[in-house]
Parts: structure tokens; C-alpha cells; sequence
DNA sequence: TGGCAAATCTGTAACGTTTCAATATACTCA
DNA sequence: TGAGTATATTGAAACGTTACAGATTTGCCA
């Protein structure tokens, strides 16, 4: 073997010397270049102290100097890291989406790192589970972005017993302490019928999230708790949640307001169906304001712009963006830490101007 | 060499059955399991003519059993193919974003492929080219789809003088024929014009998107064509573009109520600033429907909803997304191939309700 | 002088894939 | 029979990287 190796050895250095100088530089340009050996050189760029410190300068100079930039398939391959954090987001989710904050969120924060962000959307016909399984079995990505979280998900279960690094938008209920973002959504609709409370409104009504998800409870809780305090009652309104297609809001805010117990007050979960909200509320006849207070959420700062007469509360998506990525990658660096958990507590309503 | 192949031989094929059955799947597994050797598996999956059809059968039955996946890394390293489409945004770009859609419209595309989306954000005190370079200098996408397209922009013709496959969103004047999908603003803004001059609007001003950007050019041409058609007047509002933040068209809408020659129609180029707009024209005291009458991209159907008063042509950037997925796809895929070139005309302006 | 340790540096093998250049087998034709 | 030719299959090498197990040099001590 060794007289084999002695043979593969020559013909081998050989052909980095005569390789004429051509595309993108690898390890073994800078070992030519510096004279040194491919493995010197790719220590001496990692800092390995092993290395002598005038080499390592040498190295890192020349890699500097030339552009070097390591390759990722070759890193991929030999370490199985890939450098990807994948956030795996549903097609048809919500309207005028949210979502561009919190892709930039996500995506600024990963700018200064090696990291790539690649979407991974799965439409809602589809098994939820399955971008994250194939994540999780092609090694595709070093962590998960989850959002539309569930008391008991299946993604956080199946990602948490195989050690895979994620982070949720959103809580669960299930005894597993898992890294989160999360808006304070009890609080939000406790702040919500507290300020109809205050403009003497009596009979609520609340646009909620899909039951499925987690933070339908909480809202629901801190609406019902809210309204308990304060004597109000509530009109039932579950015949749509936030998910549900605009128009599909639309109409059955219509039929709401000719109720003969319509409510007026109403708290909206989310920032694009409030739109439809008002759309209902004034198609059947009534006037914002003067027969019915709305607090909504504000995701773009564009509905109270035109509807001052709403009153909103602020949610940033791209701070959830901005933390679900700072959580993940320090999931990534050290499994063992505590994960990062975020609680954002929404502080007031803005008023009518 | 044949001698020493020979040894190396032996002692290869032995660690490849020696090796407990762990991990997920390689060729070398399938190779084990049928068999064959990994060369004949690789091509039998591939459907190599050379490849007995039998053989060809088994090997593909089993793969399907126990769900070979091809690792992404070793046909990265080995062919440089990336599976990868790239998609380059401005981070700061617009209010509340019609990027949801533009991304949902590119993922829904790709998920029948093996293609992967990763989003590439730059800044906009960053060099757009930079994003640009780095795909294309380390390899890292197998094509590029790029937005906020210049009349003359550096990006189309680097990586058309590189040959690297991608679609722009948006034309360039620059007399190179590249892929793109684009909406026909010269019509929207004659189509608005035209429906202002038909409410008898006779001082239109135009919130256009920035100089830069081809759109602009397009837009503000056929807004001047057409308003000389009808004898209308230009009231100059060149102080903001719809890239400018809200609050900053808001304030200067403010302004342009307030002069003496005030406009009595706006064309909007765009989604988001149309609320900045209402907002201002409101805030100086003006009704619109009475005073004044607005005309403005609708891309989330959110807008006339709340305000029926307003008139809307509608813009779908998920099928823009998809277009230009579709585009990459089919340069990629034959680079000498004509380039698609999709241009949406709109064709109404949807009145107030 | 000889031996040992520390400090630097190095080649080989391996990750999983595809391409190249064979090889083995069976078949055809003169 | 022998040469030639399809047909089917194959190992080796390479893509760029890192981990492992050496190798070389230098300095120091007994």
C-alpha cells in the first residue's frame, strides 16, 4: 500500500501542477499557489492552531487576495453540513400575506452568516409533514422554520425526537421545550375588549384563527376571560376564521350584522381580514364607529391609514423573522443550550386619529 | 495501473457488503442490493439506453422501495448542477409586499421539480450586482430570477454575457433578448387616464414607480400619451415615487392637495402607497368620489374593499412568479431555446361597487 | 551522541455522484 | 474457426472538502 500510495502520490501532485489555472479557486489552487499541502491550507483558513501563524496569515492572505471561497458541495459532501435553514411555509396562507416581513426578517438576519434561506412551501391539500420529513431524511438543511404552530404538532414532536435543530412560530402544548417566537395573541385580545369595554360596547364578536392552531386559544382565552370582567357578552362567529378566503369573511359578516343580536364590537386576529370585516359591516348598512368598534391587528400599517376609524394593535413579522432565525442558528451551534424563547407582549391600542 | 486497480478493487468492494445497512440509502446500497455495480445502478436509474431493460426495471423497483433519494451534494460536486433557482430581492422593497404572492407563484412552480428556491436579499444601500456575482461566481443556483428591472441594467448584461440562465421581472431596453414576464403599465396608466378623463377629470398627477426601474418609463409614457389624447394637464408630483415609504407619500400628498393648481385625478402605480395616498388626500381635506378620483394597482384585492370609492386594475404577481419560474426552467433547460417573453395587458379598470 | 517531544506540515481516504475507458459475454458473418 | 460487433456491465477517477494517521523538522535534555 504504501508503495501504491508512493506511485498515486506523484502522478497525483502532478496534476495539480500542470492544471492550467482556470475557474474558480479550490484548496488545492491555494495549496499550489502557497506551496503547501491542500490540508495545510484548509486548516490554516479554518485557524486550527496546529498550523504555524505566519502560514496561517500567508494562507489567508493569498485566499483573500484570489476570492477564495470554499465550495459548498465539497463542504456538503465530506461534513453533511449544508448551511441551509429551510422555513417551510403553507401556500395558501392568509391574504396580501404577511409574509415578505417575515422572509426579509429571516433573511436579513442570515445575510452576515454563511447560511442560505430556502422556502419550502407545502399547499394546505398537502401533509403538512412533508417538507419537513424530507428536510429532515435528504439532510437537505441544518434547521427548520416552522410556522402555523399547533398544541400538539406533529412537526415539533417528529423534529424534537430526532434532534433537529428548528424553531416554531408559535407555541405548543405539548411538554416539550422547544425554541419559539411568539406574539402574545391573549393579551392582545384582552387589550382588544378592554378598549371596547371602554367605548361601552356590550356584545363581541371574535375573528379568530383556525381552531387548529395554538394561538386560537389563547385568543379565545384572553377574549373570554376579557369580556367576563367587563360583563360583556359574546355573539358566536365561528363560521369563518381568519383563514378563510376573503369574500367567504365577507359574506358571513354580513350575515352577522343582520343578526337580530348583532354585535358592536368586533376584535380581528389578523391584519388582511379586517378588511373584509369592514366590507361586511358597511354592505349591511351599518357605520364604523358609531354602531360598531373594530380592533384589529396591524401587520402593514396600511389599514389604519385608510380607516382611521379602526383601532389597531402592531404586530412585526419581521422581528419574528428576525428571532425564529437568531433561534435557529443557535440551536444549530449548540443542541444542548436552553432554546431561545420569545414572548412578544403587545403594550397598546392605537386609537382612532 | 490495471495491477493496481485490481488490488484497489478487492478491498472497495469489500467495505461496500462489510458496511452495516445504516443511514439512508446510496447508490453503493442499491449497487449491494441488486447486485450490480453502482455504475450500472446510476444509469439504470437514469433510464441509459445501455442499461438492459430488466435490469433497468429492478434497479428502479427497488430504489422506489426503499425511497432512494440522490443526495444533492455528490450531483452538485460531480456535475455542478445545483437543482437550485435563485431568487434576488430588494429588502426594503415595498410596503406589505405583494412578495407573498410572487414567491408562493415561483415555490408552486417548482414543487413538481426538484428544484429548490432560496431567496438572495440585498439591501438597498447594497450593490444589486453583488447577489448577482456571488450566484454566479460560486455556482450556487443553475438560474437566477431577478425584479425591479432597469432599462439598462448591469445584472441582464452580466449574466447574459456569462450565458447564465435567467428571467427578469420586468423589460430592459437594452437590445438584448432575455426571458421575462412583465405587466403592461403603458396600458394600465392609459386605461386609468382614460377612465379619469371619462369622470371628467381634467389635472391628473401620477405616482409613479422610481426613474430607475423600466417600469417607470412605460408607465409615465403612457400616461402622458393619453392624457394629451383626452387635453388633460400633468400636476407635477415627482418628490416621492411609490418606493418611497408611507408616511413620505402620505406628507407629500398632503402638499400636492394644498397647491393652487391641485390635482383632481392620481394615477398609482402601485399597491401599497394607493392607502398612503387616500390617507393624505383625506388629511387635507378632500373626498374622494367628489373631489377627486384615484386609480390604482390592486394587488391584494384588499384595497377597494375597504374603499369602494376607489377604481382598481388589478395586477397578479403569483402568476407573475410562476411565469418566470417557468422561464429559468425552460432556459436551463435549453439555453439556445427562445426566451419566454410574457407581457400582461390588463384590461379593465374595475369601478367603485 | 541519542532519544524524545513539540511544532508544523503532509498524503490518503472518504463523502455520493457521474463519466470514461474498459471488460465480459453473446452473437454474426465470412 | 476466427474476427468483428453489439450488448450489458464494470472499476477507476474525479468533483472539493475534511478527518485521520503519519511524516518531517527543530529544539531540548540526559
Amino acid at each position: 500500500m504504501r508503495a501504491v500510495g508512493g506511485i498515486m502520490d506523484k502522478s497525483g501532485s502532478n496534476k495539480g501542477e500542470e492544471e492550467a489555472e482556470t475557474g474558480r479557486p479550490t484548496l488545492k489552487t491555494l495549496a499550489f499557489m502557497t506551496g503547501l499541502g491542500v490540508t495545510t491550507v484548509s486548516r490554516a483558513l479554518k485557524d486550527a492552531p496546529e498550523i504555524g501563524a505566519e502560514t496561517r496569515k500567508r494562507v489567508q492572505l493569498v485566499a483573500r487576495q484570489i476570492g477564495y471561497r470554499p465550495n459548498r458541495a465539497g463542504v456538503r459532501l465530506r461534513t453533511g453540513k449544508t448551511n441551509v435553514i429551510s422555513v417551510v411555509l403553507n401556500t395558501t396562507e392568509q391574504i396580501g400575506g404577511f409574509l415578505s416581513d417575515f422572509i426579509y426578517g429571516i433573511s436579513e438576519r442570515l445575510a452576515a452568516t454563511p447560511y442560505h434561506l430556502v422556502v419550502a412551501p407545502y399547499s394546505h391539500n398537502n401533509d403538512p409533514m412533508e417538507p419537513i420529513r424530507y428536510v429532515v431524511e435528504t439532510g437537505s438543511a441544518d434547521g427548520i422554520i416552522i410556522s402555523r404552530t399547533e398544541p400538539s404538532d406533529p412537526r415539533v414532536r417528529y423534529l424534537t425526537e430526532r434532534g433537529f435543530p428548528f424553531a416554531a412560530h408559535g407555541r405548543t402544548a405539548m411538554g416539550i421545550e422547544h425554541a419559539y417566537h411568539d406574539f402574545d395573541n391573549e393579551t392582545f385580545a384582552r387589550l382588544a375588549v378592554r378598549r371596547l369595554a371602554e367605548l361601552g360596547r356590550r356584545r363581541l364578536a371574535l375573528l379568530a384563527p383556525p381552531t387548529a392552531l395554538t394561538y386560537h386559544q389563547h385568543m379565545r382565552g384572553g377574549f373570554l376571560d376579557e369580556m367576563d370582567r367587563h360583563g360583556q357578552s359574546e355573539v358566536p362567529f365561528s363560521a369563518v376564521s381568519s383563514d378563510n378566503v376573503i369574500d367567504d369573511i365577507r359574506r358571513h359578516t354580513i350575515e352577522l350584522m343582520q343578526r337580530t343580536g348583532r354585535p358592536d364590537g368586533i376584535v380581528c386576529g389578523a391584519g388582511g381580514p379586517a378588511f373584509a370585516l369592514i366590507a361586511g359591516i358597511e354592505a349591511a348598512g351599518f357605520k364604523l364607529g358609531r354602531d360598531i368598534d373594530l380592533v384589529a391587528k396591524e401587520p402593514f400599517n396600511l389599514l389604519q391609514l385608510v380607516r382611521p376609524e379602526i383601532h389597531v394593535v402592531e404586530e412585526d413579522f419581521r422581528l419574528a423573522g428576525h428571532d425564529l432565525a437568531t433561534a435557529v442558528l443557535s440551536r444549530i451551534d449548540d443542541k444542548s443550550a436552553a432554546p431561545m424563547q420569545r414572548l412578544v407582549v403587545p403594550t397598546d391600542v392605537i386609537a382612532p386619529r
